[in-house]
DNA sequence: ACGAAAATGGTACGGTCGTATCATCAACAG
DNA sequence: CTGTTGATGATACGACCGTACCATTTTCGT
Protein backbone atom coordinates (compact mmCIF):
# COMPACT_ATOMS: atom_id res chain seq x y z
CA UNK A 1 0.00 0.00 0.00
CA UNK A 2 1.11 3.49 -0.26
CA UNK A 3 1.56 6.73 1.34
CA UNK A 4 -1.22 6.17 4.21
CA UNK A 5 -2.93 9.22 4.83
CA UNK A 6 -5.06 10.19 7.35
CA UNK A 7 -8.37 10.87 5.14
CA UNK A 8 -9.98 12.20 8.18
CA UNK A 9 -7.88 14.92 8.44
CA UNK A 10 -7.39 15.56 5.23
CA UNK A 11 -11.19 15.98 4.73
CA UNK A 12 -11.20 18.45 7.23
CA UNK A 13 -8.45 20.44 5.89
CA UNK A 14 -10.45 20.80 2.59
CA UNK A 15 -13.56 21.05 4.51
CA UNK A 16 -11.51 24.19 6.13
CA UNK A 17 -10.85 25.65 2.89
CA UNK A 18 -14.36 25.18 1.25
CA UNK A 19 -15.48 27.72 4.42
CA UNK A 20 -12.49 30.22 4.10
CA UNK A 21 -13.31 30.92 -0.13
CA UNK A 22 -17.14 30.51 0.76
CA UNK A 23 -17.22 33.07 3.32
CA UNK A 24 -14.87 35.55 0.82
CA UNK A 25 -17.04 34.75 -2.30
CA UNK A 26 -20.10 33.56 -0.74
CA UNK A 27 -21.56 29.84 -0.49
CA UNK A 28 -23.08 29.76 -3.88
CA UNK A 29 -19.81 31.13 -6.03
CA UNK A 30 -17.66 28.22 -4.71
CA UNK A 31 -16.26 25.18 -7.44
CA UNK A 32 -14.40 22.19 -6.63
CA UNK A 33 -11.48 24.36 -8.30
CA UNK A 34 -11.49 27.12 -5.94
CA UNK A 35 -11.79 24.58 -2.95
CA UNK A 36 -8.92 23.07 -4.63
CA UNK A 37 -6.61 26.35 -4.97
CA UNK A 38 -7.42 27.38 -1.44
CA UNK A 39 -6.17 23.67 0.24
CA UNK A 40 -3.30 23.60 -2.17
CA UNK A 41 -4.07 20.48 -3.84
CA UNK A 42 -4.99 19.61 -7.43
CA UNK A 43 -8.70 19.56 -8.05
CA UNK A 44 -8.47 15.68 -8.49
CA UNK A 45 -7.50 15.68 -4.58
CA UNK A 46 -10.81 17.12 -3.91
CA UNK A 47 -12.53 14.49 -5.87
CA UNK A 48 -10.42 11.78 -4.47
CA UNK A 49 -11.72 12.62 -0.90
CA UNK A 50 -15.32 13.91 -2.12
CA UNK A 51 -16.68 12.09 -5.03
CA UNK A 52 -18.93 15.01 -5.38
CA UNK A 53 -19.38 18.32 -4.94
CA UNK A 54 -23.23 17.98 -3.04
CA UNK A 55 -21.17 15.51 -0.71
CA UNK A 56 -18.56 18.26 -0.27
CA UNK A 57 -20.83 20.66 0.33
CA UNK A 58 -22.40 18.31 3.16
CA UNK A 59 -19.66 17.35 5.06
CA UNK A 60 -18.55 21.50 4.82
CA UNK A 61 -22.08 21.86 6.66
CA UNK A 62 -21.64 19.23 9.06
CA UNK A 63 -18.09 20.78 9.42
CA UNK A 64 -19.30 24.05 10.49
CA UNK A 65 -22.21 23.26 12.58
CA UNK A 66 -19.75 20.96 14.56
CA UNK A 67 -17.56 24.27 14.72
CA UNK A 68 -19.94 26.62 15.65
CA UNK A 69 -21.15 23.79 18.56
CA UNK A 70 -17.94 23.80 19.93
CA UNK A 71 -17.37 27.51 20.29
CA UNK A 72 -21.11 27.94 21.43
CA UNK A 73 -20.16 25.64 24.46
CA UNK A 74 -16.80 27.42 25.18
CA UNK A 75 -18.41 30.27 25.59
CA UNK A 76 -20.77 28.82 28.01
CA UNK A 77 -18.59 27.09 29.48
CA UNK A 78 -16.62 30.10 30.16
CA UNK A 79 -19.27 31.63 31.61
CA UNK A 80 -18.94 29.44 34.79
CA UNK A 81 -20.98 26.47 35.37
CA UNK A 82 -22.61 26.95 38.80
CA UNK A 83 -22.94 30.67 38.95
CA UNK A 84 -25.34 33.55 37.51
CA UNK A 85 -27.93 31.61 35.40
CA UNK A 86 -28.25 34.78 33.72
CA UNK A 87 -24.56 34.78 32.74
CA UNK A 88 -24.82 31.49 31.73
CA UNK A 89 -27.82 32.57 29.23
CA UNK A 90 -26.69 35.39 28.31
CA UNK A 91 -23.62 33.63 26.81
CA UNK A 92 -25.54 31.35 24.71
CA UNK A 93 -27.68 34.13 23.13
CA UNK A 94 -24.31 36.62 22.53
CA UNK A 95 -22.31 33.25 21.02
CA UNK A 96 -24.65 33.22 17.86
CA UNK A 97 -24.38 37.03 17.34
CA UNK A 98 -21.94 38.09 14.66
CA UNK A 99 -18.92 39.86 16.59
CA UNK A 100 -15.68 38.63 15.57
CA UNK A 101 -14.64 37.54 11.70
CA UNK A 102 -15.25 33.83 13.05
CA UNK A 103 -18.58 34.55 13.93
CA UNK A 104 -19.61 36.14 11.36
CA UNK A 105 -18.80 32.94 8.53
CA UNK A 106 -21.00 30.86 11.15
CA UNK A 107 -24.01 33.60 10.38
CA UNK A 108 -23.64 34.07 7.01
CA UNK A 109 -22.44 30.53 6.47
CA UNK A 110 -25.73 28.45 8.19
CA UNK A 111 -28.05 30.73 6.82
CA UNK A 112 -26.89 30.43 3.26
CA UNK A 113 -27.50 26.88 3.84
CA UNK A 114 -30.54 27.23 5.26
CA UNK A 115 -32.00 29.20 2.26
CA UNK A 116 -30.61 26.22 -0.10
CA UNK A 117 -32.05 24.01 2.00
CA UNK A 118 -35.41 25.62 1.33
CA UNK A 119 -34.74 24.11 -2.01
CA UNK A 120 -33.08 20.99 -1.53
CA UNK A 121 -34.13 17.87 0.16
CA UNK A 122 -31.03 16.58 0.67
CA UNK A 123 -30.14 19.63 2.81
CA UNK A 124 -33.38 20.20 4.29
CA UNK A 125 -32.93 16.57 6.29
CA UNK A 126 -29.30 17.58 7.57
CA UNK A 127 -29.71 17.87 11.06
CA UNK A 128 -28.31 21.78 11.58
CA UNK A 129 -32.61 22.19 11.01
CA UNK A 130 -33.57 20.55 14.02
CA UNK A 131 -30.30 21.64 15.90
CA UNK A 132 -31.76 24.38 17.16
CA UNK A 133 -34.87 22.16 18.88
CA UNK A 134 -31.55 21.82 20.94
CA UNK A 135 -30.29 24.72 21.80
CA UNK A 136 -34.53 25.69 22.36
CA UNK A 137 -34.51 22.52 24.43
CA UNK A 138 -31.27 23.66 26.56
CA UNK A 139 -32.89 27.32 26.90
CA UNK A 140 -35.65 26.78 28.30
CA UNK A 141 -34.55 24.53 30.86
CA UNK A 142 -31.93 27.02 31.80
CA UNK A 143 -34.88 29.25 32.39
CA UNK A 144 -36.99 27.06 33.97
CA UNK A 145 -33.74 26.91 36.51
CA UNK A 146 -33.93 30.55 37.23
CA UNK A 147 -37.34 30.15 37.38
CA UNK A 148 -37.70 27.98 40.27
CA UNK A 149 -34.85 30.02 41.84
CA UNK A 150 -37.36 32.64 42.12
CA UNK A 151 -34.70 34.69 39.90
CA UNK A 152 -37.63 35.68 37.20
CA UNK A 153 -40.00 37.91 37.02
CA UNK A 154 -43.72 36.91 37.37
CA UNK A 155 -45.66 35.72 34.57
CA UNK A 156 -42.96 34.40 32.13
CA UNK A 157 -43.32 31.42 30.56
CA UNK A 158 -39.87 29.83 30.11
CA UNK A 159 -40.30 27.91 26.63
CA UNK A 160 -42.05 30.61 25.11
CA UNK A 161 -39.25 32.96 26.07
CA UNK A 162 -36.51 30.21 24.81
CA UNK A 163 -37.81 30.57 21.83
CA UNK A 164 -38.24 33.98 21.43
CA UNK A 165 -34.95 35.11 22.36
CA UNK A 166 -33.54 32.83 20.55
CA UNK A 167 -35.30 33.90 17.06
CA UNK A 168 -34.64 37.32 18.40
CA UNK A 169 -30.46 36.69 18.73
CA UNK A 170 -30.78 35.23 15.09
CA UNK A 171 -33.00 37.60 13.92
CA UNK A 172 -30.39 40.82 15.25
CA UNK A 173 -27.49 38.77 13.98
CA UNK A 174 -28.83 38.84 10.41
CA UNK A 175 -28.90 42.44 10.89
CA UNK A 176 -25.83 42.81 11.97
CA UNK A 177 -24.61 40.32 9.47
CA UNK A 178 -25.88 42.71 6.30
CA UNK A 179 -24.67 45.97 8.46
CA UNK A 180 -27.90 47.30 9.38
CA UNK A 181 -26.88 47.53 12.72
CA UNK A 182 -23.74 47.04 15.04
CA UNK A 183 -22.56 44.31 17.40
CA UNK A 184 -23.09 46.69 20.32
CA UNK A 185 -26.10 48.03 19.29
CA UNK A 186 -27.62 44.09 19.44
CA UNK A 187 -26.00 43.10 22.46
CA UNK A 188 -27.45 46.09 23.92
CA UNK A 189 -31.09 44.90 22.77
CA UNK A 190 -30.59 41.38 23.91
CA UNK A 191 -29.70 42.78 27.40
CA UNK A 192 -31.99 44.83 27.55
CA UNK A 193 -35.19 41.98 27.15
CA UNK A 194 -33.15 40.00 29.14
CA UNK A 195 -33.87 42.64 31.72
CA UNK A 196 -37.42 42.64 31.34
CA UNK A 197 -37.02 38.12 32.20
CA UNK A 198 -34.98 38.53 35.30
CA UNK A 199 -35.75 40.54 38.54
CA UNK A 200 -33.97 43.42 38.68
CA UNK A 201 -30.06 42.03 40.53
CA UNK A 202 -30.61 40.99 44.04
CA UNK A 203 -27.84 43.32 45.64
CA UNK A 204 -30.14 46.15 44.64
CA UNK A 205 -32.10 47.91 47.77
CA UNK A 206 -34.48 44.93 48.95
CA UNK A 207 -37.56 46.58 48.42
CA UNK A 208 -36.57 47.26 44.43
CA UNK A 209 -38.19 43.44 44.08
CA UNK A 210 -41.35 44.32 44.71
CA UNK A 211 -42.03 46.67 42.22
CA UNK A 212 -40.35 48.13 39.75
CA UNK B 1 -41.92 52.92 -35.40
CA UNK B 2 -43.25 48.98 -34.71
CA UNK B 3 -45.72 47.59 -32.76
CA UNK B 4 -45.40 49.85 -29.15
CA UNK B 5 -45.15 48.26 -26.24
CA UNK B 6 -45.11 49.03 -22.20
CA UNK B 7 -41.96 48.40 -21.47
CA UNK B 8 -42.61 49.22 -17.39
CA UNK B 9 -45.25 46.61 -17.72
CA UNK B 10 -43.25 43.85 -19.79
CA UNK B 11 -40.36 44.14 -17.03
CA UNK B 12 -42.26 43.55 -14.21
CA UNK B 13 -43.83 40.89 -16.32
CA UNK B 14 -40.55 39.58 -16.41
CA UNK B 15 -39.92 40.43 -13.20
CA UNK B 16 -42.33 37.89 -11.48
CA UNK B 17 -41.60 35.40 -13.46
CA UNK B 18 -37.77 35.53 -12.17
CA UNK B 19 -39.93 35.99 -8.86
CA UNK B 20 -41.82 32.31 -9.89
CA UNK B 21 -39.06 30.36 -10.89
CA UNK B 22 -36.68 31.66 -7.90
CA UNK B 23 -39.30 31.19 -5.37
CA UNK B 24 -39.49 27.28 -7.00
CA UNK B 25 -35.96 26.34 -7.87
CA UNK B 26 -34.09 29.19 -5.12
CA UNK B 27 -32.69 32.07 -6.21
CA UNK B 28 -29.62 30.62 -7.25
CA UNK B 29 -30.56 28.40 -9.46
CA UNK B 30 -32.47 30.91 -11.68
CA UNK B 31 -30.73 31.47 -15.01
CA UNK B 32 -32.20 34.06 -17.94
CA UNK B 33 -33.52 31.14 -20.00
CA UNK B 34 -35.65 29.92 -16.96
CA UNK B 35 -36.62 33.66 -16.69
CA UNK B 36 -37.67 33.55 -20.30
CA UNK B 37 -39.23 30.10 -20.46
CA UNK B 38 -41.65 31.14 -17.35
CA UNK B 39 -42.48 34.78 -18.88
CA UNK B 40 -43.11 33.00 -22.14
CA UNK B 41 -41.04 34.54 -23.98
CA UNK B 42 -37.68 34.85 -26.13
CA UNK B 43 -34.32 34.50 -24.07
CA UNK B 44 -33.85 37.44 -26.35
CA UNK B 45 -36.51 39.53 -24.85
CA UNK B 46 -34.81 39.30 -21.34
CA UNK B 47 -31.86 40.52 -22.79
CA UNK B 48 -34.20 43.00 -24.40
CA UNK B 49 -36.03 44.12 -21.58
CA UNK B 50 -32.84 44.06 -18.80
CA UNK B 51 -29.62 44.03 -20.73
CA UNK B 52 -27.71 42.17 -18.26
CA UNK B 53 -28.30 39.57 -15.58
CA UNK B 54 -27.55 41.60 -12.80
CA UNK B 55 -29.98 44.44 -13.87
CA UNK B 56 -32.51 41.80 -14.17
CA UNK B 57 -31.89 40.21 -10.39
CA UNK B 58 -31.60 44.14 -9.23
CA UNK B 59 -35.15 44.64 -10.32
CA UNK B 60 -36.74 41.58 -9.37
CA UNK B 61 -35.39 43.10 -5.86
CA UNK B 62 -36.85 45.86 -6.03
CA UNK B 63 -40.24 44.26 -7.32
CA UNK B 64 -40.33 42.16 -4.45
CA UNK B 65 -39.54 44.54 -1.63
CA UNK B 66 -42.75 46.96 -3.41
CA UNK B 67 -44.47 44.12 -3.13
CA UNK B 68 -43.76 42.88 0.29
CA UNK B 69 -44.27 46.46 1.50
CA UNK B 70 -47.63 46.83 -0.30
CA UNK B 71 -48.82 43.22 1.67
CA UNK B 72 -47.63 44.53 5.20
CA UNK B 73 -49.23 47.91 4.42
CA UNK B 74 -52.53 46.29 3.80
CA UNK B 75 -52.59 44.38 6.65
CA UNK B 76 -52.06 46.90 9.08
CA UNK B 77 -54.86 48.90 7.06
CA UNK B 78 -56.89 45.89 7.21
CA UNK B 79 -56.57 45.94 11.15
CA UNK B 80 -58.11 49.19 11.24
CA UNK B 81 -56.67 52.83 11.80
CA UNK B 82 -57.96 54.15 14.85
CA UNK B 83 -59.28 51.48 17.46
CA UNK B 84 -56.54 49.30 19.44
CA UNK B 85 -53.07 50.34 18.55
CA UNK B 86 -51.96 46.32 19.78
CA UNK B 87 -53.77 45.33 16.63
CA UNK B 88 -52.14 47.45 14.40
CA UNK B 89 -48.45 46.06 15.71
CA UNK B 90 -49.71 42.70 15.44
CA UNK B 91 -50.79 43.26 12.21
CA UNK B 92 -47.53 44.26 11.55
CA UNK B 93 -45.47 41.78 13.16
CA UNK B 94 -47.97 38.95 11.78
CA UNK B 95 -47.24 40.03 8.45
CA UNK B 96 -43.60 39.22 7.92
CA UNK B 97 -44.35 35.39 8.62
CA UNK B 98 -44.15 33.38 6.45
CA UNK B 99 -47.79 31.53 6.56
CA UNK B 100 -48.77 31.30 2.82
CA UNK B 101 -47.00 30.60 -0.48
CA UNK B 102 -46.76 34.51 -1.16
CA UNK B 103 -45.07 35.48 2.17
CA UNK B 104 -43.28 32.41 2.40
CA UNK B 105 -41.68 33.48 -1.41
CA UNK B 106 -41.02 36.73 0.10
CA UNK B 107 -39.26 35.85 3.41
CA UNK B 108 -37.22 33.36 1.33
CA UNK B 109 -36.53 35.27 -1.52
CA UNK B 110 -35.57 38.25 0.88
CA UNK B 111 -33.29 36.43 2.44
CA UNK B 112 -31.45 34.90 -0.17
CA UNK B 113 -30.91 38.35 -1.84
CA UNK B 114 -29.59 38.99 1.86
CA UNK B 115 -27.09 36.59 2.21
CA UNK B 116 -25.85 37.41 -1.73
CA UNK B 117 -25.61 41.19 -0.51
CA UNK B 118 -22.66 40.08 1.85
CA UNK B 119 -20.45 39.61 -0.81
CA UNK B 120 -22.38 41.79 -3.44
CA UNK B 121 -21.72 45.96 -3.44
CA UNK B 122 -24.14 46.29 -5.60
CA UNK B 123 -27.13 44.60 -3.62
CA UNK B 124 -25.49 45.97 -0.20
CA UNK B 125 -25.92 49.23 -1.77
CA UNK B 126 -30.05 48.41 -2.55
CA UNK B 127 -32.41 49.91 -0.09
CA UNK B 128 -33.99 46.87 1.26
CA UNK B 129 -31.25 46.62 3.54
CA UNK B 130 -32.44 49.85 4.86
CA UNK B 131 -35.79 49.70 4.98
CA UNK B 132 -36.15 47.71 8.27
CA UNK B 133 -35.07 51.16 9.84
CA UNK B 134 -38.37 52.38 8.69
CA UNK B 135 -40.31 50.05 10.22
CA UNK B 136 -38.40 49.74 13.43
CA UNK B 137 -39.23 53.63 13.62
CA UNK B 138 -42.82 52.95 12.88
CA UNK B 139 -42.87 50.23 15.53
CA UNK B 140 -40.82 52.42 17.71
CA UNK B 141 -43.30 55.25 16.74
CA UNK B 142 -46.84 52.69 17.30
CA UNK B 143 -45.08 51.65 20.79
CA UNK B 144 -44.01 54.84 22.25
CA UNK B 145 -47.51 56.15 21.00
CA UNK B 146 -49.37 53.14 22.98
CA UNK B 147 -47.19 54.18 25.70
CA UNK B 148 -48.50 57.45 26.24
CA UNK B 149 -51.76 56.21 26.21
CA UNK B 150 -50.41 54.09 28.95
CA UNK B 151 -51.05 50.98 27.61
CA UNK B 152 -47.92 49.34 28.25
CA UNK B 153 -46.71 47.95 31.29
CA UNK B 154 -44.10 50.05 32.96
CA UNK B 155 -40.07 49.63 32.15
CA UNK B 156 -40.82 49.34 28.67
CA UNK B 157 -38.33 50.84 26.24
CA UNK B 158 -40.40 51.56 23.01
CA UNK B 159 -37.06 51.78 20.72
CA UNK B 160 -35.38 48.72 22.18
CA UNK B 161 -38.82 46.64 21.77
CA UNK B 162 -39.69 47.66 18.36
CA UNK B 163 -35.77 46.31 17.53
CA UNK B 164 -36.38 43.22 19.66
CA UNK B 165 -39.68 42.10 18.80
CA UNK B 166 -38.27 42.96 14.94
CA UNK B 167 -35.67 40.51 14.83
CA UNK B 168 -37.74 38.08 16.91
CA UNK B 169 -40.42 38.10 14.17
CA UNK B 170 -37.38 37.98 11.27
CA UNK B 171 -36.12 35.03 12.97
CA UNK B 172 -39.13 33.27 13.87
CA UNK B 173 -39.99 33.85 9.92
CA UNK B 174 -36.76 31.54 9.34
CA UNK B 175 -37.51 29.09 11.16
CA UNK B 176 -40.98 28.99 9.69
CA UNK B 177 -39.16 28.71 6.71
CA UNK B 178 -37.17 25.78 7.13
CA UNK B 179 -39.94 24.01 8.40
CA UNK B 180 -38.80 23.93 11.90
CA UNK B 181 -41.31 25.76 13.43
CA UNK B 182 -44.65 25.78 12.35
CA UNK B 183 -46.76 29.21 11.03
CA UNK B 184 -49.03 28.91 14.27
CA UNK B 185 -46.74 28.46 16.79
CA UNK B 186 -44.39 31.13 16.14
CA UNK B 187 -47.64 33.31 16.04
CA UNK B 188 -48.19 32.28 19.37
CA UNK B 189 -44.67 33.16 20.73
CA UNK B 190 -45.40 36.63 18.89
CA UNK B 191 -48.47 36.50 21.33
CA UNK B 192 -47.08 35.51 24.41
CA UNK B 193 -44.12 38.66 23.63
CA UNK B 194 -46.82 41.43 23.10
CA UNK B 195 -48.67 39.93 26.30
CA UNK B 196 -45.47 40.54 28.34
CA UNK B 197 -45.33 44.51 26.77
CA UNK B 198 -48.89 45.59 26.53
CA UNK B 199 -51.14 45.55 29.74
CA UNK B 200 -53.92 43.02 30.32
CA UNK B 201 -56.72 43.90 28.70
CA UNK B 202 -58.62 46.59 29.86
CA UNK B 203 -62.07 44.85 30.29
CA UNK B 204 -60.48 42.62 32.79
CA UNK B 205 -60.86 43.14 36.47
CA UNK B 206 -59.63 46.36 37.19
CA UNK B 207 -57.45 44.86 40.18
CA UNK B 208 -55.07 43.10 37.77
CA UNK B 209 -54.44 45.99 36.29
CA UNK B 210 -51.81 46.87 39.37
CA UNK B 211 -49.96 44.18 39.46
CA UNK B 212 -49.87 40.80 38.04
C1' DA C 1 12.51 -7.20 -4.39
C1' DC C 2 8.25 -6.67 -6.44
C1' DG C 3 3.79 -6.14 -7.43
C1' DA C 4 -0.78 -4.68 -5.64
C1' DA C 5 -3.09 -0.94 -4.24
C1' DA C 6 -3.52 3.71 -2.34
C1' DA C 7 -2.57 8.50 -3.54
C1' DT C 8 -1.97 12.07 -6.68
C1' DG C 9 -1.53 14.66 -11.16
C1' DG C 10 -3.02 16.05 -15.79
C1' DT C 11 -6.40 16.62 -18.92
C1' DA C 12 -10.46 16.13 -21.65
C1' DC C 13 -15.65 15.87 -22.18
C1' DG C 14 -20.31 17.36 -22.10
C1' DG C 15 -23.27 20.70 -20.52
C1' DT C 16 -24.86 25.19 -19.23
C1' DC C 17 -24.60 29.95 -18.61
C1' DG C 18 -24.40 34.91 -19.74
C1' DT C 19 -23.72 37.60 -23.50
C1' DA C 20 -23.09 39.07 -28.29
C1' DT C 21 -24.25 38.92 -33.26
C1' DC C 22 -27.07 38.80 -37.13
C1' DA C 23 -31.37 38.79 -39.18
C1' DT C 24 -36.45 39.64 -39.52
C1' DC C 25 -40.82 41.56 -38.55
C1' DA C 26 -44.04 45.17 -37.53
C1' DA C 27 -45.93 49.75 -37.47
C1' DC C 28 -46.12 54.54 -37.75
C1' DA C 29 -44.17 59.18 -40.04
C1' DG C 30 -43.37 61.31 -44.22
C1' DC D 1 -46.20 53.59 -49.92
C1' DT D 2 -42.11 53.31 -48.15
C1' DG D 3 -38.30 53.60 -45.18
C1' DT D 4 -36.83 54.19 -40.46
C1' DT D 5 -36.80 52.26 -36.15
C1' DG D 6 -38.47 49.68 -32.21
C1' DA D 7 -39.46 44.88 -31.07
C1' DT D 8 -38.46 40.12 -31.58
C1' DG D 9 -36.36 35.70 -33.05
C1' DA D 10 -32.58 32.34 -33.92
C1' DT D 11 -28.20 31.10 -33.11
C1' DA D 12 -23.33 31.30 -32.00
C1' DC D 13 -19.36 32.21 -28.85
C1' DG D 14 -16.35 31.86 -25.09
C1' DA D 15 -15.95 30.74 -20.47
C1' DC D 16 -16.58 27.89 -16.66
C1' DC D 17 -18.18 23.98 -14.05
C1' DG D 18 -18.67 19.26 -12.31
C1' DT D 19 -17.21 14.95 -13.49
C1' DA D 20 -14.73 11.14 -15.76
C1' DC D 21 -10.76 9.04 -17.58
C1' DC D 22 -5.87 7.83 -17.86
C1' DA D 23 -1.36 7.96 -16.15
C1' DT D 24 2.14 8.00 -12.60
C1' DT D 25 4.22 7.90 -8.27
C1' DT D 26 4.61 6.00 -3.74
C1' DT D 27 4.72 2.57 -0.16
C1' DC D 28 4.06 -1.46 2.31
C1' DG D 29 2.94 -6.74 2.77
C1' DT D 30 4.95 -10.64 1.29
Amino acid sequence: MPKRVDHAERRTEIAEALVRVAARRGLHAVGMRDVAAEAGVSLRLVQYYFETKEKLLLFGLRHLTGKFRERVAARVRAAGDAPEPRAVIEALLMAALPTDEESRTFHHLLTSYAVLAVNDRALAAQPFIKDPDAAEDALAGLLRQAQEAGLLRPGVDARSEAVGLLAMSAGLGTSVLVGQRTPESAAAVLTYHLDRVFHPAEHDTPARRTRE
